[in-house]
DNA sequence: CTGTGTGAAGGAGTTCACAGCG
DNA sequence: CGCTGTGAACTCCTTCACACAG
């Protein structure tokens, strides 16, 4: 299944393409071409073919794509065919409505625990996931082979936090705070930083 | 100033230099070299100069740029060097956490308030911006010439909400809901979904 | 006759190598 | 001599045009 290093953009597309899958299954449509696949994504028809051509022939000549088979075949580039363990350092308000986003909508991730420092909410649920001290974190991230980190804490806290998780076993960091994170290389760091986005938004607001 | 329009990718980076430029400022570094701002930035440093050469030559031969100088020239070129009256639309988690992460990190945008439905937290205050009714949204957005929405609610809420700000006058809204949004061809929506990120991340969280 | 799959052409962005200026 | 600024080469991605299968 997985060729050849496949294109950046190409994974960054495929969670989109998933998404939509998941829409038009839960709605019973059965099946679904690059046209209208363009229609919801913005992307090109032609940009889609290649984007799915790329890891196989998975469409039907004169038809179109099945969603079910599409999106098993997605899930499956992407990993997302078994459950992702991930776990949520910080449990302010972006950790705690990053783990509610993911219990109730993300369905191919699993939170396994969110940790913390404040005395005052671990031991706390969010949803059905428990609060945890930080101190706890490589014991939980062992014993359910976590990947993924996202990493929510006070920009202050990142690096001692970042440096826990490296020191976890866990190999792959979703970082919220504004902190440029030193850890191993061994450890995959990409950054999320809302302002940046944010940032590069208001350009475009303000050259119209 | 801003000549042809300008690379896209370029337009993303220039929010990542303003941060580390911030951060050296504040350490009273006055110069800075390409290769330092490599090192802090991960992209490589004739990427960087081609980036700020767009734009016109900021920095100093055989020695680099001063650090202010280009934070200025930036901010201009972004279009933050007013401030930018933006609003929040939800007062969920994630709203709040933007809220705050808005007031207290980001000097370069001003939120003029949060919106939301629910009774019980109206008229709240998160650190000094007061939650309103969403009745009201169009009053302050004409009030303070809002440009830029947070769209924060819950995505079955995300299409009314989207019209709501549509109809206020703002021209562009990032998205942070799982829907898609049909607004006028005059607002500029970008989609900011959280989970889509942390499923591209998989991929190459699995690939290891 | 429809819509996928794909080589070829085109365009955008990055890296290279070095000229140019302090 | 150091570091910026920049044409040229290169790589990557997108669009085009059409062959091909149902």
């Amino acid at each position: 299944m997985e060729q050849k290093n496949a294109p950046k953009l190409v994974i960054r597309r495929l969670p989109v393409y998933l998404r939509i899958l998941d829409n038009l299954i839960s709605n019973d449509v059965e099946i679904v071409s690059s046209r209208e696949l363009s229609d919801e994504t913005g992307f090109t028809a032609e940009q889609i073919r290649k984007d799915l051509a790329f890891f196989g022939a998975f469409g039907t000549r004169g038809t179109g794509y099945n969603t079910s088979f599409l999106r098993e075949k997605i899930l499956k580039i992407i990993g997302l065919d078994e459950h992702t363990n991930i776990v949520i350092v910080g449990a302010g308000h972006l950790g705690i409505a990053l783990t509610r986003y993911n219990i109730t909508k993300n369905p191919y991730v699993n939170v396994v625990a969110v940790f913390d420092v404040d005395p005052h909410i671990i031991g706390e649920k969010i949803i059905d996931v428990e609060v945890m001290h930080i101190s706890r974190l490589k014991e939980i991230a062992k014993r359910h082979a976590v990947k993924v980190a996202l990493l929510t804490v006070p920009s202050e806290q990142a690096p001692i936090a970042a440096s826990e998780i490296a020191n976890s076993g866990i190999s792959v960091i979703l970082n919220f705070s504004l902190s440029k994170l030193h850890v191993p290389d061994s450890v995959y760091v990409r950054n999320a930083d809302l302002s940046i986005e944010l940032q590069s938004l208001i350009y475009y607001a303000n050259s119209k």
